[in-house]
DNA sequence: CAACTTCTTGAAAGTTCATTCAGATTTCAC
DNA sequence: GTGAAATCTGAATGAACTTTCAAGAAGTTG
């Protein structure tokens, strides 16, 4: 299968630079000269992934961005000069996209892109249903069953129950489970935490005992086979 | 198995954001300022990589690449800014070795860390559990098990025997213990390692013989092979 | 906007663990 | 063998960590 990518610059030597290896790469390549006209382009068209300059006019990438990201998750790589932005960039990563530092290897490119697509289009191994014991969790339906009855789960009690039992048998401390199930940018108490393994304690019943408590570490599902 | 990285770059700065990456990933991370520290290092210490800075005072990169493939062939990653040296960076990447272009992202740094050690070892770095006599302690889910059943160790015991068994058959005085299993901004007495080590051997029971008395100096543990 | 759910927090209570000390024991050097 | 130095042991203390709870903040829904 291919893929379409839309290139978004303002400088057009970029752009056909950038075509070109693209093309090279067996990629379909849209062009948009800013942020306006890529988000018609959006509108228009099946996009799988864009590349995105930072600094543009009318737009700049970051804004682009959020404008994207409210309606889609198309994966995005940012493409930027040295030291230009580079904490935004950093952030926003996280989401799954990408950046990519100007000048660049050609191949270099190509290998970010295809791994966001890797990353993005896989066929997603969280659709698998996950289980432990007698809890059955499953990502793409945001539903857990225990011993086949559904288990009603708030958003975070999800989160955590989910990552617990991705990894079974893995100690998370509590700043580690913030981060993974809250975010980088989470403002949260470590005591959130306790609240929400109680909770889930409570919920799980007697499974609850698969949530272990590591002391002074943090908590991990252990997985009773 | 956790693996030992040697960081070398004479910038305190670089060295510190290098060690926070690799330490979360699970690596023991040594550190030297220039080439020749580096050498002592090497000659006292087990290091399974080391990171290179190309740019150093005294003994630049590759001099210090040519020194260490004299008496080794332990794997190198060099670090450089974009376009300095590339050219030589790339003929060396051919001998197993790698190189990362400043600034990198983490995962970055730690997926080619992990992608040389499979090169050079041929086993899986993700795997953490060692192993001593009848022995087995796993980092990552902060357990470990005696003939195959679990032992119950508190926080400063697990940490205590975690570092013994990383470390077989190398002697450590009780405040190198403090140090690397407290931190070094411990204030606890000696005498405290004498307790842990004490209980560590009953909880151990015939297995606590491994954990031998190096008398005048400290404590280590002899593998029974 | 009112009713409802979920999330968060701080403090009290409960539990486990770390530390210290002093006396007993072992080791080493002579 | 003897003395000095180092290590081992066991019990007591309180420091550190976890759990629980209740109340209020924040968010959602109709």
């Amino acid at each position: 299968m291919s893929y379409t990518i839309l290139v978004i610059d303002d400088e057009q030597q970029m752009r056909d630079l950038i075509r070109m290896i693209l093309e090279d790469a067996g990629f379909i390549v849209l062009e948009a000269g800013d942020g306006i006209q890529a988000l018609a382009v959006l509108k228009q068209q099946e996009i799988d992934l864009c590349i995105v300059d930072v600094m543009m006019p009318y737009m700049d990438g970051f804004t682009f961005a959020e404008q994207v990201k409210r309606t889609s998750s198309i994966p995005l790589i940012f493409l930027s000069a040295r030291g230009e932005e580079w904490d935004k960039v950093q952030g926003l990563k996280l989401g799954g996209d990408d950046y990519i530092v100007k000048p660049f290897l050609p191949g270099e490119l190509v290998a970010r892109i295809e791994a966001v697509l890797r990353r993005t289009y896989r066929v997603n191994p969280d659709s698998i249903v996950l289980q432990a014991g007698p809890l059955t969790i499953s990502e793409d339906s945001h539903t857990a069953q225990l011993a086949g009855k559904p288990l009603n789960l708030t958003l975070k009690e999800f989160g955590l129950l989910l990552l617990l039992v991705k990894h079974k048998g893995r100690a998370y401390s509590r700043e580690q489970l913030l981060e993974l199930v809250w975010g980088d940018d989470h403002q949260s108490s470590e005591r959130t935490i306790d609240t929400h393994v109680k909770t889930l304690r409570l919920k799980l019943g007697d499974a609850g005992k698969m949530i272990e408590t590591v002391w002074g570490i943090g908590y991990k599902l252990e997985d009773p086979e």
